[in-house]
DNA sequence: CTAATATAGTGATAAATATCAATTCAAACC
DNA sequence: GGTTTGAATTGATATTTATCACTATATTAG
């Protein structure tokens, strides 16, 4: 599935990037006419680090990792998208090129729009460059604090906190599937896949969360608090 | 030493931020005359993590250190700043905080900018802002790589990065005296100082490097490459 | 100049983490 | 149903890195 998207507009859309609510009712049009729409299965990359940062993207549907590669193959996942977020990297502001892969990890619908465009907002609409830049702010944030815990906090604490952005901030429950694999948990954790398992088989061990196949819930959030605090 | 400062104009200034001149004569007026000067001794703090953003920095003459407090005590230094950059982090287009803290290194001069200035021209000047957007999105990528760095690289791997670095975009020679202690050298490039001092003296042996008191010279730079770039 | 203090350097050891080699498990496929 | 294939799991081991306890060397203050 994919083509230009006139059917529904990016000013009534729920899953819009907040940011277009200071866009006037004509460039909201603009970019509902001009954008391209498709369609990911899970598992399928959105755009690949290296690629032209021509377009802004935006899920309508679905989950997405953003991740960095390393040395030898090596990736850290930064975090999961959601519908709502402007995806583009820094890049774009750089030297127009990704400098982080996005693929789906499950079927994904996103929206492209043209950076062009969006870039020309930039000029012409100094709210909107506003939001602009404190979404980049507020990512850029992230990133320290990321950085922080993969490089201060032992394993038990990275794993905690991983485990806690995953229930606030992606899946909003105590109780979910992290879709991520073992491995990619190692990713978004800065760990081997191994020591994953060995993680969580203590966590259980000690009452701290369950897992049931697929599923992970949190039994005793406070603990799991304390151990992502203590490092 | 401090005060208003209007004995020089930001816009004659040789280590004015580049993005100052895409402002008018009469923003160059105004910040010029809106700005105040303050010297700092080495050592000292110019500002702390957790205080307000209500100015952003630029050092006229000296070294700082940009670090972020980790648990526990631990920094994380994330690079060295030299006069001509606009030194506020990502926090002033967030919750109006500082994130990291800025420590002199060297006797620094330092100009003070009313973060207030600086928003109003965001607003009211496309390719000011466009600029603004340009430098948070370059330092944004920059966190990206140093986070891969510290993650997946090797003590060896770090140091000849941190080496480099040092060499090509700090002192901008191959000989240089590191103005950072042993201590601060590992938080450069996230291991204990101890490792810092074993690291730099296996590159003394392989005749990679040579120390003659405070001075470090980098002899065999494509070795140094190699070393981090196999991590 | 000398004591006091901080930083640099060293070796031994412990802790953390990765890697390797198997094995089990589960979903997908004939 | 049996089989293939990749992921999850487990235990053993090797590597990497931090910590500790010192000694040496500067640097500063009196």
């Amino acid at each position: 599935m994919f083509g230009k998207g006139t059917d529904i507009c990016c000013g009534t859309c729920p899953n819009a990037w907040p940011n277009f609510k200071n866009l006037s009712t004509d460039e909201i049009k603009e970019i509902s006419e001009n954008r391209f729409q498709s369609s990911f299965i899970a598992g399928e990359m959105i755009f690949k680090a290296g690629s032209p940062t021509s377009n802004a993207v935006f899920l309508s549907s679905g989950i997405a990792k953003i991740y960095l590669e390393g040395f030898d193959g090596k990736k850290i996942i930064l975090g999961l998208c959601k519908p709502g977020r402007l995806i583009v990297g820094p890049g774009a502001y750089v030297d127009s090129t990704h400098h982080y892969s996005l693929v789906a990890l499950t079927d994904v619908r996103a929206c492209f729009i043209d950076m062009k465009l969006i870039k020309s907002y930039v000029q012409t609409n100094s709210l909107f460059a506003e939001g602009y830049m404190e979404d980049i702010s507020e990512k850029s944030l992230r990133t320290f604090y990321k950085m922080m815990s993969l490089v201060q906090k032992k394993m038990p604490g990275r794993m905690a906190e991983g485990l806690l952005s995953l229930a606030d901030e992606v899946f909003l429950s105590d109780e979910f599937n992290p879709i991520l694999s073992r491995q990619e948990l190692g990713e978004f954790t800065g760990m081997a896949k191994e020591n994953v398992v060995r993680i969580l088989k203590e966590f259980c061990n000690e009452g701290i969360i369950e897992t049931n196949g697929s599923t992970i819930s949190i039994l005793n959030k406070e603990k799991l608090k304390l151990i992502s605090a203590n490092g």
